[in-house]
DNA sequence: ACCTGTGTTACGCGG
DNA sequence: CCGCGTAGCACAGGT
Protein backbone atom coordinates (compact mmCIF):
# COMPACT_ATOMS: atom_id res chain seq x y z
CA UNK A 1 0.00 0.00 0.00
CA UNK A 2 1.43 3.33 -1.31
CA UNK A 3 0.49 6.11 0.70
CA UNK A 4 1.17 9.81 -0.59
CA UNK A 5 0.40 12.98 0.90
CA UNK A 6 -0.18 15.80 -1.79
CA UNK A 7 -1.48 19.61 -1.87
CA UNK A 8 -3.98 18.35 -4.84
CA UNK A 9 -6.81 19.37 -6.87
CA UNK A 10 -9.21 16.21 -7.86
CA UNK A 11 -11.06 16.25 -11.00
CA UNK A 12 -13.81 13.12 -11.62
CA UNK A 13 -15.96 12.64 -14.57
CA UNK A 14 -17.43 9.30 -15.36
CA UNK A 15 -21.22 8.53 -13.62
CA UNK A 16 -21.31 12.31 -11.76
CA UNK A 17 -18.94 14.96 -12.23
CA UNK A 18 -16.99 15.87 -8.76
CA UNK A 19 -14.28 18.80 -8.37
CA UNK A 20 -12.33 19.43 -5.47
CA UNK A 21 -10.18 22.36 -4.45
CA UNK A 22 -6.69 22.59 -3.23
CA UNK A 23 -6.61 20.90 -0.05
CA UNK A 24 -3.98 18.80 1.37
CA UNK A 25 -4.93 14.98 1.06
CA UNK A 26 -3.76 11.64 1.85
CA UNK A 27 -4.12 9.33 -1.84
CA UNK A 28 -3.69 5.98 -1.22
CA UNK A 29 -2.76 3.13 -3.92
CA UNK A 30 -3.20 -0.88 -3.10
CA UNK A 31 -1.80 -3.24 -4.63
CA UNK A 32 -4.51 -4.51 -7.01
CA UNK A 33 -4.10 -0.66 -8.31
CA UNK A 34 -7.41 0.60 -7.04
CA UNK A 35 -7.33 4.02 -5.69
CA UNK A 36 -8.59 6.56 -3.56
CA UNK A 37 -8.09 9.92 -2.06
CA UNK A 38 -9.49 10.85 1.36
CA UNK A 39 -9.20 13.80 3.61
CA UNK A 40 -9.19 14.03 7.24
CA UNK A 41 -13.38 13.26 7.68
CA UNK A 42 -15.04 10.24 7.46
CA UNK A 43 -14.30 6.66 6.20
CA UNK A 44 -15.44 7.34 2.64
CA UNK A 45 -12.53 8.47 0.38
CA UNK A 46 -13.76 11.58 -1.89
CA UNK A 47 -12.26 10.20 -4.79
CA UNK A 48 -11.91 6.86 -6.08
CA UNK A 49 -11.58 4.87 -9.04
CA UNK A 50 -11.30 0.69 -9.06
CA UNK A 51 -9.03 -1.86 -9.52
CA UNK A 52 -8.66 -2.12 -13.68
CA UNK A 53 -7.68 1.09 -13.96
CA UNK A 54 -4.65 2.51 -16.01
CA UNK A 55 -2.17 5.11 -14.42
CA UNK A 56 -0.89 7.92 -16.46
CA UNK A 57 1.74 10.44 -14.57
CA UNK A 58 2.78 13.28 -16.86
CA UNK A 59 3.17 17.20 -16.16
CA UNK A 60 1.51 20.55 -16.85
CA UNK A 61 2.28 24.05 -16.78
CA UNK A 62 -0.02 26.18 -14.52
CA UNK A 63 1.76 29.91 -15.62
CA UNK A 64 5.09 29.09 -15.50
CA UNK A 65 5.10 26.91 -12.80
CA UNK A 66 5.15 22.75 -13.59
CA UNK A 67 2.97 20.80 -11.52
CA UNK A 68 2.41 16.72 -11.63
CA UNK A 69 -1.07 14.96 -13.57
CA UNK A 70 -1.48 11.63 -11.74
CA UNK A 71 -4.69 10.31 -14.56
CA UNK A 72 -6.28 7.36 -13.79
CA UNK A 73 -8.86 5.74 -16.49
CA UNK A 74 -11.13 2.81 -16.84
CA UNK A 75 -13.91 2.43 -19.37
CA UNK A 76 -15.88 5.49 -19.15
CA UNK A 77 -14.33 7.25 -16.18
CA UNK A 78 -11.09 9.73 -15.62
CA UNK A 79 -10.08 10.68 -12.00
CA UNK A 80 -7.09 13.43 -12.31
CA UNK A 81 -5.10 14.47 -9.63
CA UNK A 82 -3.70 17.68 -9.87
CA UNK A 83 -0.39 17.57 -7.32
CA UNK A 84 1.13 21.22 -6.78
CA UNK A 85 2.88 19.67 -4.20
CA UNK A 86 4.01 16.11 -2.42
CA UNK A 87 4.98 16.01 1.20
CA UNK A 88 5.72 12.46 1.20
CA UNK A 89 5.13 8.91 -0.08
CA UNK A 90 5.43 5.84 1.63
CA UNK A 91 4.82 2.05 0.90
CA UNK A 92 3.54 0.01 3.56
CA UNK A 93 4.10 -3.80 3.12
CA UNK A 94 0.76 -5.81 3.87
CA UNK A 95 -0.47 -8.95 3.84
CA UNK A 96 -0.89 -10.35 -0.02
CA UNK A 97 -3.77 -12.48 0.50
CA UNK A 98 -6.04 -11.40 3.55
CA UNK A 99 -8.75 -13.89 3.86
CA UNK A 100 -10.96 -11.50 4.33
CA UNK A 101 -14.03 -10.99 6.16
CA UNK A 102 -15.85 -13.64 7.64
CA UNK A 103 -19.67 -12.81 7.94
CA UNK A 104 -22.70 -13.64 10.39
CA UNK A 105 -26.15 -12.17 10.50
CA UNK A 106 -26.37 -11.64 7.30
CA UNK A 107 -29.99 -11.57 5.61
CA UNK A 108 -28.63 -15.08 4.33
CA UNK A 109 -28.28 -16.53 7.40
CA UNK A 110 -31.55 -15.13 7.96
CA UNK A 111 -33.35 -16.55 5.12
CA UNK A 112 -31.67 -20.58 5.77
CA UNK A 113 -32.72 -20.03 9.59
CA UNK A 114 -36.24 -19.36 9.04
CA UNK A 115 -36.26 -22.03 6.00
CA UNK A 116 -34.68 -24.24 9.01
CA UNK A 117 -37.49 -23.02 11.27
CA UNK A 118 -40.68 -21.72 9.31
CA UNK A 119 -42.63 -22.06 12.63
CA UNK A 120 -40.82 -18.63 13.07
CA UNK A 121 -42.46 -17.13 10.37
CA UNK A 122 -45.44 -16.21 12.81
CA UNK A 123 -47.54 -18.75 11.83
CA UNK A 124 -48.02 -22.76 11.41
CA UNK A 125 -46.26 -23.17 7.95
CA UNK A 126 -43.92 -25.61 6.33
CA UNK A 127 -41.61 -25.41 3.58
CA UNK A 128 -41.70 -25.97 0.38
CA UNK A 129 -39.12 -24.39 -1.35
CA UNK A 130 -36.00 -21.62 -1.10
CA UNK A 131 -35.74 -19.38 -3.67
CA UNK A 132 -38.26 -20.29 -6.18
CA UNK A 133 -38.32 -19.12 -9.36
CA UNK A 134 -41.63 -17.00 -10.16
CA UNK A 135 -41.32 -14.79 -13.58
CA UNK A 136 -40.82 -11.45 -11.49
CA UNK A 137 -37.89 -13.55 -10.03
CA UNK A 138 -36.78 -15.63 -7.02
CA UNK A 139 -39.28 -15.65 -4.05
CA UNK A 140 -37.20 -16.04 -0.71
CA UNK A 141 -39.24 -19.02 0.65
CA UNK A 142 -42.20 -20.46 -0.70
CA UNK A 143 -43.92 -21.85 2.29
CA UNK A 144 -47.57 -23.62 3.10
CA UNK A 145 -49.87 -23.08 5.78
CA UNK A 146 -50.70 -25.95 7.46
CA UNK A 147 -54.16 -25.05 8.80
CA UNK A 148 -55.42 -23.59 5.46
CA UNK A 149 -52.82 -25.61 2.99
CA UNK A 150 -52.89 -22.04 1.54
CA UNK A 151 -49.36 -21.19 -0.39
CA UNK A 152 -47.41 -18.31 0.49
CA UNK A 153 -44.80 -16.03 -0.78
CA UNK A 154 -41.96 -15.13 1.77
CA UNK A 155 -39.96 -11.88 1.37
CA UNK A 156 -37.24 -11.80 3.79
CA UNK A 157 -35.77 -9.06 4.78
CA UNK A 158 -33.21 -7.67 7.49
CA UNK A 159 -35.08 -4.10 7.47
CA UNK A 160 -38.19 -3.77 5.16
CA UNK A 161 -38.64 -0.83 3.70
CA UNK A 162 -41.39 0.54 1.10
CA UNK A 163 -40.06 -1.21 -2.05
CA UNK A 164 -40.38 -4.57 -0.37
CA UNK A 165 -43.92 -4.46 -0.40
CA UNK A 166 -44.42 -3.87 -3.98
CA UNK A 167 -41.50 -6.67 -4.89
CA UNK A 168 -43.72 -9.32 -2.68
CA UNK A 169 -46.99 -8.04 -4.99
CA UNK A 170 -45.07 -8.78 -8.32
CA UNK A 171 -44.04 -11.77 -7.00
CA UNK A 172 -47.63 -13.05 -5.91
CA UNK A 173 -48.52 -11.50 -9.16
CA UNK A 174 -46.54 -13.41 -10.82
CA UNK A 175 -47.34 -16.74 -9.11
CA UNK A 176 -51.22 -16.25 -9.33
CA UNK A 177 -50.42 -16.36 -13.63
CA UNK A 178 -49.42 -19.68 -12.95
CA UNK A 179 -52.27 -20.84 -11.33
CA UNK A 180 -50.21 -23.80 -10.22
CA UNK A 181 -50.11 -22.89 -6.55
CA UNK A 182 -53.85 -22.04 -5.86
CA UNK A 183 -54.24 -18.12 -4.63
CA UNK A 184 -51.22 -17.45 -3.73
CA UNK A 185 -51.17 -14.73 -0.60
CA UNK A 186 -47.54 -12.74 0.59
CA UNK A 187 -45.87 -11.92 3.47
CA UNK A 188 -43.12 -9.72 4.62
CA UNK A 189 -40.80 -11.15 7.45
CA UNK A 190 -38.33 -9.12 8.76
CA UNK A 191 -36.34 -8.22 11.73
CA UNK A 192 -37.29 -4.53 10.96
CA UNK A 193 -40.16 -2.72 9.34
CA UNK A 194 -40.55 1.18 8.73
CA UNK A 195 -43.66 2.90 9.60
CA UNK A 196 -44.27 3.90 6.20
CA UNK A 197 -43.64 0.08 5.06
CA UNK A 198 -46.61 -1.23 7.47
CA UNK A 199 -48.64 1.82 6.21
CA UNK A 200 -48.31 0.73 2.54
CA UNK A 201 -48.31 -2.98 3.36
CA UNK A 202 -51.22 -2.61 5.38
CA UNK A 203 -53.04 -0.90 2.42
CA UNK A 204 -52.11 -3.61 0.18
CA UNK A 205 -53.08 -6.24 1.63
CA UNK A 206 -49.94 -7.96 3.06
CA UNK A 207 -49.43 -9.45 6.16
CA UNK A 208 -46.21 -8.80 8.08
CA UNK A 209 -44.02 -10.80 10.65
CA UNK A 210 -41.31 -9.03 13.22
CA UNK A 211 -38.91 -12.12 13.73
CA UNK A 212 -37.69 -12.32 16.98
CA UNK A 213 -34.58 -10.52 18.28
CA UNK A 214 -32.42 -13.61 19.34
CA UNK A 215 -32.70 -15.13 16.37
CA UNK A 216 -28.42 -14.91 15.67
CA UNK A 217 -28.77 -17.15 19.27
CA UNK A 218 -31.55 -19.54 18.30
CA UNK A 219 -29.46 -20.08 14.56
CA UNK A 220 -26.20 -20.59 16.77
CA UNK A 221 -27.88 -23.24 18.89
CA UNK A 222 -29.50 -25.06 16.29
CA UNK A 223 -25.91 -25.39 14.15
CA UNK A 224 -24.29 -26.71 16.96
CA UNK A 225 -26.91 -29.20 17.94
CA UNK A 226 -26.90 -30.16 14.07
CA UNK A 227 -23.14 -31.01 14.60
CA UNK A 228 -23.56 -32.50 17.09
CA UNK A 229 -26.11 -35.11 15.61
CA UNK A 230 -23.70 -35.36 12.56
CA UNK B 1 -4.42 11.47 9.95
CA UNK B 2 -2.71 8.29 11.32
CA UNK B 3 -1.51 5.25 9.66
CA UNK B 4 -0.81 1.91 12.15
CA UNK B 5 0.39 -0.79 10.12
CA UNK B 6 -0.10 -4.10 12.34
CA UNK B 7 -0.36 -7.56 12.11
CA UNK B 8 -4.16 -8.05 13.57
CA UNK B 9 -7.26 -9.56 14.21
CA UNK B 10 -10.57 -7.72 13.79
CA UNK B 11 -14.06 -8.45 15.38
CA UNK B 12 -17.11 -6.35 14.73
CA UNK B 13 -20.21 -6.88 15.90
CA UNK B 14 -23.63 -4.50 15.51
CA UNK B 15 -25.14 -4.75 12.62
CA UNK B 16 -23.74 -7.20 11.11
CA UNK B 17 -21.02 -9.58 12.84
CA UNK B 18 -17.81 -10.16 11.03
CA UNK B 19 -14.26 -11.54 11.96
CA UNK B 20 -10.94 -11.57 10.20
CA UNK B 21 -8.40 -13.80 10.63
CA UNK B 22 -4.69 -12.55 11.56
CA UNK B 23 -2.95 -10.40 8.55
CA UNK B 24 -0.89 -7.74 8.68
CA UNK B 25 -3.20 -4.63 7.50
CA UNK B 26 -3.43 -0.66 7.65
CA UNK B 27 -5.68 0.79 10.57
CA UNK B 28 -6.57 4.21 9.39
CA UNK B 29 -7.76 6.51 12.36
CA UNK B 30 -8.60 10.31 11.12
CA UNK B 31 -8.66 13.84 13.01
CA UNK B 32 -12.63 13.40 13.46
CA UNK B 33 -12.00 10.35 15.42
CA UNK B 34 -13.50 7.83 12.29
CA UNK B 35 -11.53 4.80 11.93
CA UNK B 36 -11.26 1.82 8.92
CA UNK B 37 -10.08 -1.04 8.26
CA UNK B 38 -7.81 -1.41 5.32
CA UNK B 39 -5.92 -4.92 3.47
CA UNK B 40 -3.78 -4.54 0.17
CA UNK B 41 -7.09 -4.40 -1.92
CA UNK B 42 -10.13 -2.51 -3.17
CA UNK B 43 -11.35 0.87 -1.65
CA UNK B 44 -13.54 -0.12 0.36
CA UNK B 45 -12.33 -0.86 4.38
CA UNK B 46 -13.20 -4.65 5.71
CA UNK B 47 -14.01 -2.82 8.90
CA UNK B 48 -14.77 0.63 9.77
CA UNK B 49 -16.47 2.69 12.47
CA UNK B 50 -18.06 6.45 12.47
CA UNK B 51 -17.06 9.39 13.81
CA UNK B 52 -18.39 9.29 17.26
CA UNK B 53 -16.67 6.18 18.84
CA UNK B 54 -14.97 5.98 21.91
CA UNK B 55 -11.55 4.16 21.67
CA UNK B 56 -10.39 2.33 24.45
CA UNK B 57 -6.76 0.64 24.49
CA UNK B 58 -5.98 -2.34 26.76
CA UNK B 59 -3.70 -5.72 26.88
CA UNK B 60 -4.89 -9.22 27.03
CA UNK B 61 -3.02 -12.14 27.47
CA UNK B 62 -2.79 -14.91 24.80
CA UNK B 63 -1.00 -17.57 26.51
CA UNK B 64 1.71 -16.11 27.76
CA UNK B 65 2.03 -13.58 25.34
CA UNK B 66 0.48 -9.95 25.91
CA UNK B 67 -1.00 -8.34 23.23
CA UNK B 68 -2.76 -4.90 22.38
CA UNK B 69 -6.74 -4.57 22.64
CA UNK B 70 -7.92 -1.40 20.61
CA UNK B 71 -11.73 -1.08 20.55
CA UNK B 72 -14.09 1.20 18.78
CA UNK B 73 -17.09 1.93 20.93
CA UNK B 74 -20.50 3.41 19.52
CA UNK B 75 -24.37 2.81 20.16
CA UNK B 76 -25.22 -0.53 19.79
CA UNK B 77 -21.69 -1.91 18.17
CA UNK B 78 -18.09 -2.89 18.85
CA UNK B 79 -14.85 -3.01 16.67
CA UNK B 80 -11.98 -4.89 18.69
CA UNK B 81 -8.87 -5.00 16.90
CA UNK B 82 -6.79 -7.51 18.19
CA UNK B 83 -2.77 -6.12 17.71
CA UNK B 84 -0.33 -8.97 17.36
CA UNK B 85 1.96 -6.96 16.28
CA UNK B 86 2.74 -2.87 15.27
CA UNK B 87 5.49 -2.52 12.31
CA UNK B 88 4.36 1.42 12.27
CA UNK B 89 2.70 3.92 13.60
CA UNK B 90 2.77 7.57 11.17
CA UNK B 91 0.95 10.52 11.18
CA UNK B 92 0.27 12.54 8.45
CA UNK B 93 -1.35 16.78 8.55
CA UNK B 94 -3.71 17.09 6.13
CA UNK B 95 -6.01 20.30 5.70
CA UNK B 96 -8.15 20.89 8.49
CA UNK B 97 -11.21 22.18 6.73
CA UNK B 98 -10.92 20.44 3.18
CA UNK B 99 -13.70 22.25 1.30
CA UNK B 100 -15.00 18.70 0.32
CA UNK B 101 -16.28 17.94 -3.24
CA UNK B 102 -18.40 19.99 -5.43
CA UNK B 103 -20.74 17.36 -7.68
CA UNK B 104 -22.03 18.08 -10.97
CA UNK B 105 -24.66 15.71 -13.00
CA UNK B 106 -27.11 14.75 -10.07
CA UNK B 107 -30.39 13.55 -10.06
CA UNK B 108 -31.15 16.97 -8.35
CA UNK B 109 -29.27 18.69 -11.36
CA UNK B 110 -31.32 16.72 -14.13
CA UNK B 111 -34.71 17.67 -12.23
CA UNK B 112 -33.86 21.10 -11.77
CA UNK B 113 -33.27 21.33 -15.74
CA UNK B 114 -36.00 19.31 -16.55
CA UNK B 115 -38.04 21.52 -14.42
CA UNK B 116 -36.72 24.47 -16.33
CA UNK B 117 -36.95 22.71 -20.08
CA UNK B 118 -40.11 21.03 -19.79
CA UNK B 119 -40.24 20.47 -23.22
CA UNK B 120 -37.18 17.96 -23.00
CA UNK B 121 -39.48 15.30 -21.01
CA UNK B 122 -40.37 13.63 -24.74
CA UNK B 123 -43.97 15.57 -24.93
CA UNK B 124 -45.42 19.04 -24.96
CA UNK B 125 -45.07 19.78 -21.40
CA UNK B 126 -45.49 22.87 -19.34
CA UNK B 127 -44.45 22.95 -15.33
CA UNK B 128 -46.97 22.45 -12.71
CA UNK B 129 -44.87 22.08 -9.59
CA UNK B 130 -41.67 20.14 -8.55
CA UNK B 131 -41.42 18.17 -5.78
CA UNK B 132 -45.29 18.00 -6.03
CA UNK B 133 -46.40 16.99 -2.50
CA UNK B 134 -48.60 13.65 -2.63
CA UNK B 135 -50.06 11.16 0.16
CA UNK B 136 -47.39 9.08 -0.92
CA UNK B 137 -44.27 11.43 -0.90
CA UNK B 138 -43.48 14.22 -3.06
CA UNK B 139 -43.33 13.55 -6.97
CA UNK B 140 -40.41 14.82 -8.51
CA UNK B 141 -42.31 16.72 -10.89
CA UNK B 142 -45.96 17.22 -12.20
CA UNK B 143 -46.84 18.59 -15.26
CA UNK B 144 -49.49 18.90 -17.74
CA UNK B 145 -49.92 17.94 -21.08
CA UNK B 146 -50.19 21.52 -22.96
CA UNK B 147 -52.64 19.29 -25.78
CA UNK B 148 -54.67 17.20 -23.92
CA UNK B 149 -54.58 19.22 -20.27
CA UNK B 150 -53.53 15.83 -18.78
CA UNK B 151 -52.05 16.26 -15.48
CA UNK B 152 -48.46 14.11 -14.98
CA UNK B 153 -46.85 12.50 -12.25
CA UNK B 154 -42.93 12.54 -13.37
CA UNK B 155 -40.44 10.17 -11.46
CA UNK B 156 -36.88 11.45 -12.78
CA UNK B 157 -33.91 8.78 -12.08
CA UNK B 158 -30.39 9.00 -13.73
CA UNK B 159 -30.75 5.07 -14.06
CA UNK B 160 -34.54 3.86 -13.49
CA UNK B 161 -34.65 0.30 -12.22
CA UNK B 162 -37.52 -1.73 -11.44
CA UNK B 163 -38.89 0.13 -7.67
CA UNK B 164 -39.04 3.25 -9.75
CA UNK B 165 -41.83 1.75 -11.87
CA UNK B 166 -44.19 0.64 -8.25
CA UNK B 167 -43.02 4.56 -7.28
CA UNK B 168 -44.64 5.96 -9.99
CA UNK B 169 -47.46 3.79 -9.64
CA UNK B 170 -48.16 5.14 -5.66
CA UNK B 171 -47.75 8.65 -6.98
CA UNK B 172 -50.19 8.66 -9.38
CA UNK B 173 -52.41 6.45 -6.99
CA UNK B 174 -52.50 8.95 -3.94
CA UNK B 175 -52.84 11.96 -6.41
CA UNK B 176 -56.24 9.96 -8.04
CA UNK B 177 -57.83 9.12 -4.64
CA UNK B 178 -58.05 13.08 -4.08
CA UNK B 179 -59.10 14.33 -7.49
CA UNK B 180 -58.09 17.15 -7.48
CA UNK B 181 -56.20 17.13 -10.87
CA UNK B 182 -58.17 14.76 -13.00
CA UNK B 183 -56.97 11.63 -13.72
CA UNK B 184 -53.45 11.87 -13.81
CA UNK B 185 -51.18 9.72 -15.83
CA UNK B 186 -47.48 8.82 -14.41
CA UNK B 187 -43.90 8.84 -16.40
CA UNK B 188 -40.38 7.91 -16.28
CA UNK B 189 -38.31 10.43 -17.06
CA UNK B 190 -34.24 8.48 -17.09
CA UNK B 191 -30.99 8.65 -18.80
CA UNK B 192 -30.88 4.90 -18.33
CA UNK B 193 -34.02 2.00 -18.52
CA UNK B 194 -33.15 -1.06 -17.51
CA UNK B 195 -34.54 -3.71 -20.02
CA UNK B 196 -36.55 -5.58 -16.78
CA UNK B 197 -38.07 -1.90 -15.85
CA UNK B 198 -38.98 -1.39 -19.46
CA UNK B 199 -41.19 -4.53 -19.27
CA UNK B 200 -42.89 -3.89 -16.05
CA UNK B 201 -43.63 0.00 -17.16
CA UNK B 202 -44.41 -1.86 -20.13
CA UNK B 203 -47.34 -4.24 -18.18
CA UNK B 204 -47.92 -1.58 -15.74
CA UNK B 205 -49.03 1.12 -18.46
CA UNK B 206 -46.36 3.66 -17.40
CA UNK B 207 -44.56 4.99 -20.20
CA UNK B 208 -40.82 6.31 -20.12
CA UNK B 209 -38.77 8.83 -21.84
CA UNK B 210 -34.90 8.71 -22.19
CA UNK B 211 -33.09 11.86 -21.78
CA UNK B 212 -30.86 13.39 -24.29
CA UNK B 213 -27.27 12.51 -23.45
CA UNK B 214 -26.02 15.69 -24.03
CA UNK B 215 -27.85 17.55 -21.16
CA UNK B 216 -25.03 18.32 -19.38
CA UNK B 217 -23.84 20.36 -21.85
CA UNK B 218 -27.45 21.95 -22.59
CA UNK B 219 -27.78 22.76 -18.73
CA UNK B 220 -24.58 24.45 -18.67
CA UNK B 221 -25.62 26.68 -21.95
CA UNK B 222 -29.00 27.11 -19.85
CA UNK B 223 -27.48 28.05 -16.90
CA UNK B 224 -25.04 30.53 -18.53
CA UNK B 225 -27.47 32.56 -20.59
CA UNK B 226 -28.91 32.93 -17.35
CA UNK B 227 -26.08 34.51 -15.89
CA UNK B 228 -25.91 36.67 -18.91
CA UNK B 229 -29.18 38.11 -18.75
CA UNK B 230 -29.18 38.70 -14.95
C1' DA C 1 -20.60 -8.84 -19.79
C1' DC C 2 -24.96 -7.33 -18.07
C1' DC C 3 -28.57 -7.52 -14.69
C1' DT C 4 -30.34 -8.16 -9.89
C1' DG C 5 -30.18 -7.65 -4.99
C1' DT C 6 -27.60 -6.92 -0.59
C1' DG C 7 -24.86 -3.86 2.54
C1' DT C 8 -22.35 -2.75 9.38
C1' DT C 9 -24.33 0.37 2.79
C1' DA C 10 -23.04 6.02 3.83
C1' DC C 11 -24.77 10.54 3.40
C1' DG C 12 -27.87 14.40 3.13
C1' DC C 13 -32.39 16.35 3.63
C1' DG C 14 -36.72 16.92 5.67
C1' DG C 15 -39.94 16.13 9.56
C1' DC D 1 -33.47 12.56 16.47
C1' DC D 2 -35.64 9.30 13.02
C1' DG D 3 -37.37 8.40 8.46
C1' DC D 4 -36.81 8.49 3.59
C1' DG D 5 -34.29 8.64 -0.90
C1' DT D 6 -29.90 9.16 -3.49
C1' DA D 7 -25.11 7.51 -4.58
C1' DG D 8 -19.57 8.17 -9.33
C1' DC D 9 -22.99 3.84 -4.35
C1' DA D 10 -19.52 -1.17 -4.13
C1' DC D 11 -19.81 -5.85 -4.30
C1' DA D 12 -21.23 -10.68 -4.95
C1' DG D 13 -23.86 -13.94 -7.56
C1' DG D 14 -26.42 -15.53 -11.43
C1' DT D 15 -27.37 -15.73 -16.55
Amino acid sequence: MRVVIADCELDYTGRGDTRGERATRAIIIKADGSVSIHSDKSNKPMNYMGDKNVMTESTKYIGDKEVLLWQFDLRRENLTITMHQVFSDSKFALSANDSGLERDGTENHLQEWLADNPHELGGNYELIQREYQTGAGPVDLLVRDSMTGEVVAVEVKRVAMIPAVDQVKRYVEALNETEEHGVVKGLIVALDIRPKTIELAEKRGIPYHVVRTDWKDLRKSHIEQRTLVA
